[in-house]
DNA sequence: CCCGGTAGTTACCCTGCGGTAACCTGAACC
DNA sequence: GGTTCAGGTTACCGCAGGGTAACTACCGGG
């Protein structure tokens, strides 16, 4: 099964996605993503200068889709609320599309390895930024709003792996509308500033 | 600095959990815990029958007094908003004084290799169910209130998380309070099951 | 028919690490 | 002042895994 450099090259990633989303980056050899191929560790090693440099690519490329995903979704919402609803819509449904890459960026220990962690933090950040952005009471913006807003961040994290561990009961329409609710509904009660 | 076995046993614990803390399971060596310890490894192999053995008393040591810490605070609570209140300062104290403890529970990989994850699972779930306890609308319990309170327990974890890596402020019972506030906020606008 | 280059393979090196066997040491006790 | 034994060390084994060198197999073009 031959196969031309860019096709395999793609192939490669997929697989390599798969196998880092099964069993994590430091137990995968080099060898298990070759094998998951079926390809020997060389070929590897022509597409990609080292484990780390396939790993970094493979994390680069899943950190840029699913924050463009999130920026498309919420860009054209009615309002805050709908922005809202629409940001764990698309949140949902690249976990739902795109599982293994969802587990590689939040699960796989690329958070613990400083090397790493920055990708998933970036995501985070990024998505953090723009819902402490909604956190105002009475016009006002709340202190540690940025606290909140990465919480509600991890929130959705730990709801996707629970989701996606539960039979993915229920659809994404639904399971974004209540996670918005509650958000919602939270941003709201806050306390007025002091 | 010869020690007495039961000293050497719990200095090498307290040790270990820091070296874990500071570079997660797989990246950290037998020989990194006893060099840390200012012993050779076989000492550690003395009291521990291997790398695993090590990390799993460590893991349930850990589960164990949070959970603990948890049930307390929240068993003489006037009423449920004082339960979840109380339930959050817990847990920050906990992350506050343990850190080293709460990253190794929660950030060290111990969530990706199915040998450990229970450790931390067992922890959310004990939590979670807590929590699913008291989400309910017109007297009725929410359908997936499951996930909301599995996404609840994620919430708190990424908050730590972000609150370490910040200077710690606000202090614990401000940050107690206000995501207590967030929350209780959000399972009451939540809407009429259905 | 042979040449060249691209795609892949076999076989290897070397470091690091989990784990162990055998040996050393110093103090408490008689 | 030797005996004992817990506490500790040096030196090693075996192996897995990242990474590489050298060889092979296929295929298109003159």
């Amino acid at each position: 099964m031959r196969l031309p450099a860019a096709e395999r090259r793609t192939q490669l990633i997929e697989t390599a996605v798969a196998v880092f989303a099964a069993n994590g980056y430091h137990a995968t050899s080099m060898n298990d993503v070759a094998e998951a191929a079926g390809v020997t560790k060389p070929v590897l090693y022509q597409h990609f200068s080292s484990k780390r440099d396939l790993f970094v690519e493979i994390l680069t490329e899943i950190g840029d889709s699913l924050r463009t995903e999130i920026a498309k979704a919420t860009a054209d919402a009615a309002g805050p609320r709908q922005q809202v609803e629409n940001g764990f819509r698309a949140y949902f449904t690249f976990v739902s599309q795109r599982t293994d890459a969802f587990s590689v960026l939040f699960g796989s220990g690329a958070r613990r390895d400083p090397e790493f962690a920055g990708f998933a933090q970036q995501v985070e950040d990024s998505v953090a930024e723009a819902i402490a952005a909604l956190i105002v009471v009475e016009g006002e913006p709340v202190p540690n709003r940025e606290i909140l807003a990465h919480g509600i961040v991890g929130m959705t994290e730990a709801a996707s792996r629970y989701w996606l561990a539960n039979d993915r009961t229920p659809d994404v329409d639904q399971l974004a509308e209540e996670l918005a609710q509650l958000v919602w509904a939270g941003m709201r009660g806050l306390r007025t500033p002091g």
